[in-house]
DNA sequence: TAGATTGTTAATCGATTAACAATC
DNA sequence: TAGATTGTTAATCGATTAACAATC
């Protein structure tokens, strides 16, 4: 009954970003031979107590065998279903800096069936090189390529100031889900999702834990000889 | 009352999370010379009503003026301090892949004062070169060199296998906040701050919500025309 | 059988939203 | 004064945790 409610507005945004962490766990037992999983086993990885676990996972169809646990392959192969990681997903990248080089040069993209297809950029010293086997294009044929070869994902690795420009080309290109690397919020209508990777946002909120803990607490045990050090030395 | 609680305790994960985002809006607004910012207006940009970002900016001593709004350049200045940004806060990276690389040379850091001071990788084909004019160092000097220099951060961007060790290195080092891109939890002391960038992670929910879009809305008007399209005419 | 672990219900906790008197 | 917007309290909503009968 729940369940069934749950499976039509969708899993709570905490339980289903806890997913892909217990997928995982349930990769590596699967490699080591652990036929069973308890949901204590799968929770240590995430940090998260059993029944939380048990509660996330009873949103997809039950598996668990009381006294037991859980089928590690049988469970694996739900969460692949559930998280789409058996389709192919096909993904276009705009901004080929040092994030977009790397993000299209990542290699754990590949497990989940995301390929990134297409490259675009802006600067015409970049266009025509390739990354990856990819050759660079022009930012005009961005949508007309998305549009043409359905593709489902846009990843945004452009600056801020470029980004709301480029997620509206996207958009007109009919992606529905954009990754965005800018540091900055894209209005969009509200069909579309936008995951924000927001780096220079999380960096403030450690800087904010930095500061703090120092205050919290003052005297650090056993952090150096308290001569200051100079960088210097450590260059080889 | 409340308020002291709050300091005493710190504010909520989701409202810190919120404040760069909030500070980056004023910055806006002083840029185009809005003296005056309403709560309406600093969440637009978050996408929270008015009512939250006032709740949220309770937690530090209060700006707001009724009927005006909050003065941007001293609410911008009290959210410097409260997320440490006037404090210069110095990291180590380590493993210098393409995102590794990417980090060391991202521009946005700077503006929030945070230094990437030393890099490291245990490839001997690495050490010594040079990324955004820092040398390269072996990993073995990683523990040491942040103990002298006092580090405050830990930046990880080796393969999911490598990661926990570097993590026990650098708390070797003295650090306690880790920054980990690898695809993988940490299992460190309570003491140890980890903010985890887990950018397949994040892909897995992504991919869940493509799969499950397509189900959700089953006739996608405008995309295309229907002949599949192919890469190889976009080639340039 | 005894021990372990499940799925689920009820209790708790915390965050968001609504509402409104205070005030610029 | 009238209109706008604050800070805060109370109501709502949702997620986590505790507890336990069911069962392998």
């Amino acid at each position: 009954m729940n369940q069934k409610r749950d499976r039509q507005f969708g899993v709570p945004p905490p339980a289903l970003q806890r997913m892909p962490v217990y997928y995982r766990r349930l990769m590596k037992a699967i490699e080591e031979e652990m036929p069973f999983v308890s949901s204590d086993e799968l929770g240590r990885g995430v940090g998260v107590p059993g029944a939380q676990v048990r509660k996330d996972l009873s949103h997809l169809s039950q598996q668990g065998r009381p006294g037991i646990g859980y089928d590690a392959r049988s469970l694996a192969s739900h969460l692949e279903e559930f998280l789409g990681l058996i389709n192919d997903k096909e993904a276009v990248l705009a901004g080929v800096g040092n994030l977009g080089r790397a993000l299209a040069l990542y290699p754990g993209f590949e497990r989940y069936r995301l390929q990134i297809i297409a490259l675009f950029d802006n600067d015409v010293a970049k266009v025509g090189k390739t990354i990856g086997g990819r050759r660079i294009l022009p930012m005009e044929k961005l949508a007309n390529l998305s549009q043409r070869l359905h593709i489902q994902m846009g990843i945004i690795t452009v600056p801020a100031s470029a980004a709301q420009e480029v997620a509206e080309t996207m958009i007109a290109g009919g992606i529905r889900v954009i990754w965005n690397f800018a540091p900055c919020r894209l209005a969009v209508p509200e069909d579309v999702l936008v995951k924000n990777e927001d780096l220079a946002a999380e960096l403030a909120t450690l800087s904010h834990h930095i500061t703090r803990r120092k205050v919290a607490m003052p005297d650090e045990v056993g952090r150096g000889d308290g001569d200051g050090g100079r960088l210097e030395e450590y260059l080889c």
